[in-house]
DNA sequence: CGCAGTCTAGCAC
DNA sequence: GTGCTAGACTGCG
């Protein structure tokens, strides 16, 4: 079962340089896809995990919004990268953000 | 605040 | 083997 979507996903993923966050959405959107909630799903499982950050990927109001090993591991590994948070929320969110580069030559 | 859209994987039949 | 449901989300009404 190799999707495209989900090996772009984690490559993508692996692509976030340590101390940046990106969001499910973002995520979607580079994959050219809309699928922001397969990216949750493929998280969550992530058979990859290891090699799948998938606690530098966050909701876009730049909540947490979950982790499979629970939210207060997700903060303390994010905390390890050089990321704060507030809560269930990241700190300083839109400085932390890795956009991906969007080939929209229009 | 509640529903619909999109995709994959697991469980049921 | 095929069908349906659920899930770490997001956007719009």
């Amino acid at each position: 079962m190799n999707s495209k979507l989900t090996e772009d996903c984690y490559k993508l993923l692996r692509t976030v340089p340590r101390g940046n966050v990106t969001t499910y959405k973002d995520l979607a959107i580079a994959l050219g896809t809309k699928a922001y909630r397969l990216i949750g799903r493929i998280m969550n499982k992530n058979p990859d995990a290891p090699n799948t950050p998938c606690h530098r990927v966050v909701n876009s109001n730049g909540k947490i919004g979950g982790y499979f090993y629970g939210t207060s591991k997700k903060k303390e590994l994010l905390a390890k990268e050089g990321i704060s948070t507030i809560g269930d929320s990241i700190w300083e969110f839109d400085t932390v953000r890795f956009k991906f580069p969007s080939n929209k030559d229009s």
